[in-house]
DNA sequence: TCTTGTCCAGTGGTTGGACCAGTATGCCAC
DNA sequence: GTGGCATACTGGTCCAACCACTGGACAAGA
């Protein structure tokens, strides 16, 4: 299927213009935090547009963390104009599996929470990845690359660190783990290597060894990394 | 300063409200995504409350990634009710700043800040934590508990790693990184003890030593987590 | 029978205006 | 000074109307 040049049109709304007209207006007079905004009536008749629109698009940078409403008082900044963009995850690195950054990342939370599920190491938990292995282990025997069966152990053992704010945060970069969990699988050779080294994980977590667990997964997500930013530079 | 249980009162807003309650709805119904919401006049009815303010809590949820307001159509789910709670660090950690769940993330995450600045090690970097620990030795010699100076340090070391989506990271849970720091330095003979290990920190990472660092900030972190934790504990 | 056009009901998007509610400020009587 | 009060801002909420878009029902035409 080509680009046809007929993809549909996408008006925005209203309000998602207003906001975006805002973030500009805060760069361009290089507000600091902390700084006051014109009021929402001000802001209403310069834009030329209802309160209401003002008032949802204040709304919108509310959520993102960007501004702060004091009823009474006014709009306040609380980031400078350098921070902004607050969905950089999704936006910078979803066209990127390759970049270095994201397996740092993956390393500084799977191996935590390995060591955490070797801390713990609750019986159901550990058949959960047991079972997510020997299923990994049939699919790459029959020439698949396991990428369903590799993400279920990946997430069974988040679960077995039994930590949910380390939880939240791999769902929060689910997108972007996904992507570079299946850009390493369909390497040549990888589903096997990779296998072996969810089996070592597994058994040092099985052991209670936490350096170990921490160790292995560590040496497989840098391995699994390595390949697919050598591969991605290869391919330039 | 003791708690003196006179901390100002906050009235949450209306469409804050209304926010919530409909995820606890998406929650409660099991709604799964692609499903869809009633409409926002029904919506408006059920609540209680005006459309305006049922619009101004989907616009929210909207921007949290949570739903996709499709016009004349509908309010669409994005993600299923598992997904919900993207503040769910400033929620259910705010008031216990002793919870071991929020020690282990930080280790998650400062632990590898300081093997990866250890690898990258920029001048200015290091001069800025350098700085940091030169006014927390000040601080700490003056008597004060150098809390300040101690954030600045960590963030200065998360920039040294050279990591944006790490960095994001902090900087999400940086409300409650700041307050478990400060829950540690208020400790009696914690700032001095801080003190030193952040220089062997810092020393590693001078010297390019990668595992080093990663060992000495994982001690450090586990170190204070501990303190604070048995020292809630015995509080109660 | 199949297509085409029209209409219509329901949806979100936007508006203006009214009023409620919280905050800061200055004035005044005490 | 202190307290009370009026006032002039601020954001918060509501309402009623209308615009814009979508999908389906349905009739007119091929």
């Amino acid at each position: 299927m080509a680009s046809d040049g007929l993809r549909p049109v996408t008006r925005s709304p209203l309000y998602e213009q207003v906001a975006e007209r805002l973030r500009d207006f805060i760069d361009a007079q290089q507000l600091q935090p902390g700084d006051r905004l014109m009021s929402e009536r001000e802001l209403a008749e310069r834009l030329g547009v209802s309160r209401t629109s003002v008032r949802q698009a204040l709304t919108a940078l509310r959520v993102q963390g960007l501004v702060e409403i004091k009823h009474g008082e006014g709009v306040f900044l609380l980031r400078g104009p350098s921070e902004l963009v607050p969905n950089l995850a999704s936006e910078i690195v979803s066209s990127e599996v390759d970049h270095p950054m994201i397996w740092e990342v993956r390393e500084a939370i799977e191996v935590q929470a390995a060591r955490l599920a070797a801390r713990r190491r609750k019986r159901a938990d550990l058949e959960a990845m047991r079972a997510a292995l020997d299923m990994m282990e049939t699919a790459v025997a029959g020439g698949e690359d396991g990428v369903v069966e590799d993400r279920r152990f990946h997430r069974a053992l988040v679960e077995a660190a039994g930590n949910p704010l380390l939880r939240q945060l791999t769902e929060q970069l689910s997108d972007v783990i996904d992507r570079t969990s299946e850009a390493s699988l369909t390497l040549a050779g990888r589903p096997q290597v990779s296998l072996l080294s969810h089996r070592a994980i597994l058994a040092a977590i099985e052991h209670g060894d936490e350096a170990g667990a921490a160790e292995e997964m560590r040496k497989h997500v840098m391995a699994s990394g390595e390949r697919v930013v050598a591969h991605a530079r290869q391919g330039r």
